[in-house]
DNA sequence: CTGACTGCAAAGAGTTTGCAACCTA
DNA sequence: TAGGTTGCAAACTCTTTGCAGTCAG
C-alpha cells in the first residue's frame, strides 16, 4: 500500500495536486475492493467506518481525479450510475463483462481476442483507439435455472 | 409507415396496451431517424413540430415500452443519459461502435466476429448471451489531426 | 503563506411517479 | 364504460458546483 501511495503522490505533485489523507483513504478503498465495480455512494459507504467525516462530494472528485491519472477505471452498466475499478496494472483491459439480465449479476471474463478487430478499426477508419468494452447480455446460470423450473 | 403501425398495435394489444396518437408519433420519430442514437429529450424536441402536446414523461414512458417490445434499443454511452435506436429487424445487433473521446461522436461499424465467444461463453459459464454490446473508446481521424497540429 | 482541497448545502441533470382528466377498445 | 394512457408538476437519484474554512507543500 505504502508504494502506491507514494506513486499516487508523485503523480500528484507532477501535476501540481496534492496529497491528502482523503484522496489516501478512497484510493485505499479501491485496492482493498480489487476487482469490485464500486459506485461512489459505496465507496462513501465503505469509507463511514473508519473516516466519517469524508463528504461525498470529495468522494465524487477523488474518483474523478483518480480515472483521470487512470488509476480507476470507469465502468458504466447501464443501471444509471457509474462505477469504478481499480486499475492494478495501470495498463489496458483486457476482461470483459457478462451482464445478467435476470438478477444484474456481473461476472468478468478473461481474454482480448480484438487485437485484429482493432487493426481493423484503424485501417478502415483512420480511428486510434485506446479502448474497449465488451459486454454480453443475457442470463447467467443460476437465472436460467429459475426461468426453467418457473414454466 | 402502415404496417409498422399495425405491428405495434398488435404487439400492444396483446399485451393488453393501447394504441394510441402520442405512441405512434413517437414511433415514428424513431422510424424516420433510423440510425440515429437519439435520447428522450431529443425525440421530444423532434415532436415539437408536429406533436407540440405530448409530453417528456410520456416521451420516456413510450421509450420504455418501445425498448420492452424490441422495437428500440437502449444504447448507454457514458454520456449520463440513455439513447435508443429503432431496431429495424427486431433482431440481434451486428453493428459496433467508435466513440470518439475528443469530440464525441460516435461512428458504427458493421460485422458480428463475436459468435465463436458467445459459444465459449456458454460453454464455459453456463451464462445463455441473448445480445452483446462492443465498442471502441480512442480518436477520430478529425481529431487525430487536430491533436497533431496542436503539438 | 499560497493556493489546492475539503465539507456542506444547494443546484443541476436526467428520469420517474402521483394524480386527475382523457380516450381506446 | 372500464381501465389503460396522458400531461403536468413534483419528486427522486446521481452528480456537480459555489463557497468559506482548512491544510499540504
Amino acid at each position: 500500500m505504502k508504494k502506491l501511495l507514494d506513486d499516487l503522490r508523485r503523480q500528484l505533485n507532477e501535476r501540481d495536486c496534492r496529497m491528502t489523507p482523503q484522496r489516501a483513504a478512497i484510493l485505499e478503498v479501491f485496492v482493498e475492493n480489487q476487482f469490485q465495480h464500486l459506485t461512489a455512494e459505496e465507496v462513501y459507504q465503505l469509507l463511514q467506518a473508519e473516516h466519517p467525516e469524508i463528504g461525498l462530494a470529495t468522494v465524487y472528485r477523488t474518483i474523478e481525479l483518480l480515472a483521470g491519472l487512470g488509476i480507476l477505471y470507469r465502468l458504466d452498466f447501464g443501471d444509471g450510475r457509474s462505477r469504478y475499478e481499480y486499475n492494478a496494472g495501470q495498463q489496458e483491459h483486457y476482461h470483459h463483462h457478462l451482464i445478467c439480465r435476470g438478477c444484474g449479476k456481473i461476472e468478468e471474463f478473461a481474454g482480448d481476442l480484438l487485437e485484429d478487430l482493432e487493426e481493423l478499426i484503424e485501417r478502415e477508419h483512420g480511428f486510434q483507439v485506446i479502448d474497449h468494452a465488451l459486454r454480453f447480455y443475457g442470463y447467467c446460470a443460476d437465472c436460467r435455472r429459475e426461468r426453467k423450473e418457473n414454466q
